[in-house]
DNA sequence: AAAATATGTCAATATGACTGACATATTCCA
DNA sequence: TGGAATATGTCAGTCATATTGACATATTTT
């Protein structure tokens, strides 16, 4: 199809402070924004499609998807991690608890917390939502050739707030200082400063 | 550009063997997924907030994105972008026209068409709402060191639908065929088969 | 003239966010 | 020990964005 390194791309001037980027670099900048709609919009469709069947909605498989990932995580950190507040998780958490999806422990050393886990139905659920997210990425992985898993890992880790990037690094159980963890408890995950509230 | 509203799925069909996904395999593919929920999260958030501030939304954004970068775009292509129906774009864009931002003019050869175009306060306004966005992204591209930005582009493209995947291409102006056109009118842009509604 | 197309609009409903206020249990600290 | 801080939950009201369904209008196609 194409040279690797096709130079639709222009010789990169990085001159001034910041990219300073010439119109041309800006354009692809704003097609590959929008490639990251188009691509992110159809990486969602099966699951919601799903979730719709079910009576659930996308809020509902973020946060099985998070907790199963991560079990005995705390809802402190679910809420961190989601950005949302304690009130629009409520709802769609005890809906998922209600129905038999998620349980929730008390914390071993904390007895305020509660520790989050996938139910055996949970598990299934969120294997069934995922599988062909997981197909698909897999396949576009080696559809773009050897290499492009790295370059695509560094490029999305390089879009994140730069003062989370260590924390998400952390928490996906990827580099910047490989520091993997297989814990089941909650506090290896992140010191997450709990931002509770926002009102 | 932002999260995208779609709420159903394609057959996909996966009979052949596909990727044969070894654990760990699986597990590093699960880590991109979690990554790219969190660049995602990120990426929207700077014009989420300044679209807050106008009591404005993501969909107001999306909107103003595409007709910005595609002038002359008809409404039933919209909808095909957008994967929503008539009326959940209906009172967005209503209110980004009587608000000035966005303008429409007949079709040229069809009348019944209605070509969208940004008012000069339009442009002012994507502006402003991208410019973060293209900074983030043009930087994350140089941290990701060179070839990051094909790799990426080849990735992103290979996880949109198949069948989407070359009007994607057009669309976005890249690869594929390479067949850009910067035409004024829309109907260079695809050969959309408006949907139209779902109902 | 009838059918199809492109667009717009009214109405009712659902989801998932939000703010604000308040309740409870537990832990920390002076 | 007792008050402050923390972790969580919940009620109530609102907003943005999506949905389905029905229908209206203008224009083009057949």
């Amino acid at each position: 199809m194409d040279a690797p390194a096709t130079n639709r791309a222009k010789p990169e001037d990085t001159t001034a402070p910041g990219p300073a980027r010439s119109s041309t670099a800006r354009k692809d900048v704003l097609s590959l924004m929008e490639l990251l709609f188009f691509a992110y919009r159809d990486f969602i469709a099966e699951p919601d499609t799903m979730l719709a069947e079910l009576g659930f909605g996308r809020a509902h498989h973020r946060i099985l998807h998070f907790v199963g990932r991560h079990p005995g995580l705390r809802v402190s950190e679910l809420l961190a991690i989601l950005r949302i507040t304690k009130q629009s998780l409520g709802r769609v958490l005890r809906e998922l608890i209600d129905r038999g999806y998620v349980k929730q422990t008390e914390g071993a050393t904390d007895r305020r917390q509660r520790l989050l886990h996938l139910t055996p139905a949970g598990h299934e659920l969120l294997e069934r939502l995922e599988a062909p997210q997981i197909e698909r990425v897999g396949r576009a992985l080696e559809q773009a050739g050897p290499g492009a898993r790295e370059a695509f890992r560094r490029v999305l880790l390089a879009l994140v707030d730069e003062d989370e990037r260590e924390r998400v690094a952390a928490l996906c159980g990827l580099s910047i200082a490989d520091h993997r963890q297989e814990d089941e408890n909650g506090e290896a995950i992140g010191p997450g400063p709990a931002r509770a509230d926002r009102g």
